[in-house]
DNA sequence: ACCCCTTTGTTTAGGTCTTAAGGAACCATA
DNA sequence: TATGGTTCCTTAAGACCTAAACAAAGGGGT
């Protein structure tokens, strides 16, 4: 019952990877924002030096007490692979062991085709032939379902994909460790170690993108629910009898404001949209008052919609992030009252995060679930954890001292 | 982080009340019923025997291997009392360390009176005086939010209650351990520890009622939300610009399908029910279509609602209560359809319970927060779970041996 | 009788986290 | 100079939990 959510042990990843993001830091500071006891950090702080992660540097000019002594990223460790899975392509990047993306690629991908895994494991073997460094695993993020993440056996309607082998097909070719997860989820957890939710206990991630996914964090763990389904924003009915949605339902908030929805309201409405949502955010930049209804009135069956998820999860804060957010200007109008006048009165002064977005985060997410992993040592990501934290541990022994 | 929840410490509780549920059980089925290693439950066990919780009991007649040795509630140690409060009346029970109740009263009430805190104290004093066993502490369940359990200031609109200190009162005047908290949190974690929620790791509790409320138990603890204020079912909008909602917004799913509104619904439509939602449900009752058809609605709505939730958390189960519960037959055939309807296709197949109402119950979630507070033992309840404790070894020592 | 199997329960070692208490290093001011 | 206040960090003790190994107590088949 200690912690069973999935999520591994993030404590020590959230150490390496709040050194990570902002440079050198004293372990006091280190307490601080992990909200965590500053005897815990020593614990932590000494294991992984002892690893040969981190290493004592220069004090700083002291505040009135003792100063601190920094610490910093000795980062040979090893680097991770992130691979993000869609329709149509495939991302993939190469994080340092503090989440920062040091080389990625994007490639053309079939998911429909027959022998997709076998050409998807190609792609992957590619991208990490150019790989310099000592690799720790690969990540995984797809749209779809995954049984246990150190399986990877997958179930996706959006990938036309049904209990495909996804983690042992990676495995078998690649001899790396490899973690599969559905693609919010591992989003959730990159946010959560290296995001705006680093600084938040409970939080909410809502995705807009080809489709609206969410992620939940409580109390520091991404909530997977009891059929790791958790978080489907997406997929609230709003309008009972609406349109049919992918999930098979009618009138889910997807349905209703996902970017295929988006494009087909203003096409009905006249507006010259071929080129796709593209088109349709460009007008709207340009001034086309009806592009800009569409956004609006999306924006505002969001924020209802968020609201009453609001309501009942009380989170700290809502992240927004995704490639939709490129037209966010013209979604706040709508959301911003909407969202408020939805909240509960005592609940109305959330904050709320939008995030800049960078293409290449949702594979940097996948990649979390491989630096996340070294520290889980509780053996919740199974095997592959342990395998992932051997690798960690031969190499830094070996990258260590010469 | 170390299950950084409201909740206490379910395990030892659990225990417990397991025992008091079902009558002795060794120490095996403890430890499969209650999804914790064997070891554990040893280590457990062995406090509360020293500690004159438990006894070892008879062997059960063996199944193949090893026989099992029955542990039993020694239920001598002391009881609780649980308070709930609303506007008019006040309910009280007496429960044993096990969940049971073993006395009971309802008293008249009047949360606007200007002295009213002054009242529930005597109300609280009185039934107090009638108890002949030793007691651990007193639990109160009201509506509205409390800043923290172990402090007891409460805000409520419902009751017109600004920052009234109730712990302080009630701590000042009976010289017990008093634990306050939001009622339907508290049903919740008497749910978690005595009803179906044992047998689930992460559940949503939804309340039918006056109102309509929820709480929600992720990983099995209870989640309170950032503000405390989790689970509000009751106010997700549903209908925007509907009817007012007392939360101060328009077109909440309560302001819909609550008690009013559902009686407001039936006068307009003719329907004769001076006497309020009971004369609705004995029309109903009767086969009046009018009648029924309000619930049936009102179950559409509810499911619909719900199957949003659902949708984004996931749960292994929704459990339902509540005085509104003696209506469900005719919420039922509303309900289910639209749920269902809602629920994405994977989730479809989620269990849901509707749980017998007693009266008591509420106050009976009440008294829980006492009985989850002596294993507390990381203070997480604070001075008040403390002095819990301290009463609980005194007694068993004390009343223990003669 | 004997051996193997199953189930029950305990021990041990270990990991995660916390509070409490105190030592270490620096500042300011009397 | 020393005295106290800060801030940083560590030590020590202890709660909660688990996996693994083992001990204990019964079957049943040969």
């Amino acid at each position: 019952m200690q912690r069973p959510t999935w999520g591994a042990d993030v404590t020590r990843t959230a150490v390496l990877a709040l050194i990570g993001a902002q440079g050198p830091v004293s372990r006091a500071e280190l307490a601080r924002s992990l909200k965590v006891s500053a005897a815990l950090v020593t614990q932590l702080t000494r294991q992984l030096i002892a690893d040969n992660l981190l290493e004592e540097l220069d004090v700083v000019p002291s505040a009135g007490g003792r100063p601190g002594r920094l610490l910093g990223l000795t980062s040979s460790a090893g680097n991770a692979i992130g691979v993000k899975v869609v329709a149509d392509h495939v991302a993939l990047v190469e994080v340092q062991i503090d989440g920062s993306v040091v080389r990625s690629a994007t490639e053309q991908f079939d998911a429909f085709a027959p022998d997709a895994l076998d050409r998807l494991s190609r792609i992957v073997g590619a991208f990490l032939a150019g790989s310099t460094r000592p690799l720790l695993g690969v990540g995984v993020g797809l749209p779809g379902n995954v049984d246990v993440a150190s399986q990877g056996v997958v179930d996706s309607s959006q990938l036309r994909w049904q209990q495909y082998p996804v983690g042992q097909t990676l495995r078998r070719d690649h001899g790396l460790p490899v973690l599969v997860e559905n693609n919010v989820n591992a989003l959730t957890m990159a946010e959560r170690l290296y995001g705006e939710g680093r600084h938040h206990d409970s939080f909410l991630v809502v995705t807009l993108g080809t489709g609206i996914g969410g992620g939940l964090v409580a109390d520091g763990a991404v909530v997977r629910g009891a059929s790791g389904a958790a978080g489907q924003i997406g997929h609230v009915p709003v309008i009972p009898g609406g349109p049919a949605c992918q999930c098979g339902n009618a009138g889910c908030l997807e349905a209703l404001i996902g970017e295929q929805a988006l494009v087909a309201t203003a096409r009905e409405r006249g507006l010259r949209v071929g080129g796709g949502i593209d088109d349709l955010r460009a007008l709207a930049d340009e001034g086309d008052a009806a592009a800009r209804a569409v956004f609006q009135e999306a924006g505002e069956l969001l924020g209802r919609t968020l609201a009453g998820v609001v309501n009942v999860l009380d989170p700290e804060i809502v992240i927004f992030l995704g490639e939709g957010l490129a037209a966010w200007r013209h979604w706040a109008p709508g959301f911003e009252p909407a969202f408020r006048s939805g909240l509960l009165p005592q609940l109305r002064g959330i904050g709320i995060s939008i995030e800049s977005w960078q293409d290449d985060r949702w594979a940097q997410g996948a990649a979390s679930l491989v630096l996340a992993t070294p520290f889980d040592t509780d053996g919740r990501s199974g095997e592959q954890g342990r395998l992932v934290r051997q690798r960690l541990v031969d190499q830094s022994l070996a990258g260590g001292r010469p």
